[in-house]
DNA sequence: TGAACACGTGAATACGTATTCACAAGAATA
DNA sequence: TATTCTTGTGAATACGTATTCACGTGTTCA
């Protein structure tokens, strides 16, 4: 038999609804009896049924994490470990737990929003890299559906979002590639339906375009193969680049192996920098340079703005956030003595 | 206003509790009725709360996935994003949904199990690598709750565990690296309290003792940095071994790291492998050699066994359940041409 | 034809909690 | 002293669903 409140509320000989009152600290109880009552509890070991508690308050203290990634592409996703990692760690300390799902495709997708919000499963959502401003959006605000969106910043001010500043990233990675004197820089792009990728892309032109240099825009798949075989391709043209910036640290790597396979020597015939900063950029003989997007940062803005939304506490200032980011020079693009990472 | 069976039941001419009837497609409701009630239910777009729902079935639909971890040290863990996104996949069809929390310690350990169980808060759980037969399973067991280990296999026979075979896998890989032929194979294992670390090794163990080579175990921590250390050490000895075989890919990566700062030749002069396939194999020049432990039928099987106990339908069958594993060579330990990876 | 029975439905109840409402006892005010 | 105000408590209720119980209808069997 479960311990309930009604068995405590026997015990100590008060009322279910003292017992309650106990539990959420209500003031005007008297010492004596919530000391009684405590007493009970603690031995009884008592803890509140949160399905219950659920019910009544109409919380469930659940926080979805949606993301939208093909089936079977996320065991070496760094982004996608660090993302949740991240996310339970800053639950530590709140009232909250965390549920992950993942939309394969559309169809699921429908079908996760069904069941975290319809059937009020959570009490709200962080919403990552979504395509565009979609019609789950539309439908979340409509419902006022608490939210937050991680990684994709639109033009619409009502809404929640944390970003990294991706114009910015393309920007200072282009730039520290032209500041080592590489002359014909390429970008290995993800698919251009993507914000992200049409961001970096932009801050890459914007560089680019401040020194008078043309660009050189591949797109790919994200992904170690798709990359290795653009980057094969692009690199035995008759004049083809002598740096290439990859759209992320897997297919920088991939870049790497074509490079080897070409025999063309990094960084000195070819330089080479991803994005994320993940920890494979230290395995790489020699480091790879990367630009590092602070998930952890975002992440944590996240969490914290979603659960004032959520308790209707929210604080006044921008719901919109760009992050900074950092680039991490290392070996792979610094001509000239290569930096030893050991 | 929440749209409910209530007004569901008022719009369609039904009592409430038909309305539940036909929600979970009682037999016994005529035709016509049920396709009104359905109709209306379309219409008025409702979906059952799963609060109102758990708490009178007392099911809450949630799995919880806990595992002990370091904080801050799953960014990188191909293991732990393997896990998720496989335990997320395998949840696809069935109606439950996954909860994640991460015991940093044993304070907060405890604390996850007070927030998942003692509030009925997921109705049955993942235990991965716990770290011995502790006081939490044996408190699981009383409450008779339901859960499943994953990655620990205990004598005790009435627990659900999966576990790849350790032993089986240390021996497989020593035995390649031996047919290969090294000559003096160094072990560079994990924390010796763990089981996996214990298990690889013995396996390593039998392996040499069956051709009458002598072991050398070198322990380490997980990461990269340790094992670097560690490898640089025992590959500046005289006589030092020739070929290393790392608890997990990354040690091996770090192993790698060694061996070219000190311009030791792999597979040439050390020959080296690793466990857990991880996408990270590829990306090393050559490909590296690793156990493929099958985490993803591990997931598979724990996801079953779990719900199979969470409803009461528990299958005859061994409790104990361990998965194979399979070898996958590559550069980093076949001495004479090197093996494209391309 | 009457009794036993299956069938479909609505009313009532329970799940465990939080909260409102009512009420008694005491304090404060006149 | 009579009246209003606080204060602490228990009784009652609501949250939305699933399920049991009761009941009326039509069916079957003797």
């Amino acid at each position: 038999m479960r311990v309930t409140q009604q068995l405590i509320a026997k015990l100590a000989g008060v009322s279910q609804a003292t017992v309650s009152r106990v539990l959420s600290n209500d003031a005007r109880v008297e010492p004596a009896i919530r000391e009684k009552v405590l007493e009970v509890i603690q031995q009884q070991n008592y803890s509140p049924d949160v399905r219950a508690r659920s019910l009544r308050q109409k919380r469930s203290h659940l926080i979805g994490l949606v993301l939208r990634r093909e089936s079977g592409s996320l065991h070496g996703d760094p982004f996608f470990a660090q993302l949740v990692s991240e996310t339970v760690e800053c639950l530590i300390g709140t009232n909250y737990q965390l549920c992950v799902d993942i939309a394969t495709d559309h169809e699921r997708q429908k079908h996760v929003y069904d069941e975290l919000l319809r059937t009020r499963r959570v009490d709200g959502l962080i919403l990552v890299e979504s395509e565009a401003y979609d019609e789950r959006i539309i439908r979340l605000q409509e419902d006022s559906f608490p939210f937050v969106v991680l990684g994709n910043a639109f033009e619409n001010s009502t809404l929640n979002v944390v970003d990294n500043d991706n114009v910015l990233a393309g920007r200072i990675a282009t730039q520290h590639l032209m500041d080592q004197g590489y002359s014909h820089i390429a970008m290995l792009a993800g698919p251009p339906n993507l914000t992200v990728t049409r961001d970096r892309v932009s801050g890459y032109m914007e560089a680019l375009s401040s020194r008078g240099m043309k660009p050189h825009v591949i797109y790919s798949d994200f992904g170690i193969e798709g990359a290795r075989t653009a980057a094969l391709e692009v690199l035995n043209q008759r004049n083809g680049p002598n740096a290439i910036l990859a759209m992320d640290d897997f297919m920088a790597a991939g870049v790497l192996q074509a490079a080897r396979h070409l025999e063309i020597r990094v960084p000195e015939q070819l330089g080479v920098a991803g994005f994320n900063n993940s920890p494979l950029c230290l395995l790489i003989e020699g480091g790879m340079t990367s630009v590092d997007l602070r998930i952890d940062t975002m992440v944590r803005w996240a969490i914290q703005r979603l659960i004032q939304v959520i308790e209707g506490d929210e604080e006044a200032g921008d719901r919109q956030k760009v992050m900074p980011c950092e680039l991490h020079v290392r070996g792979s693009s610094v001509r000239g003595k290569v930096a030893s990472i050991l």
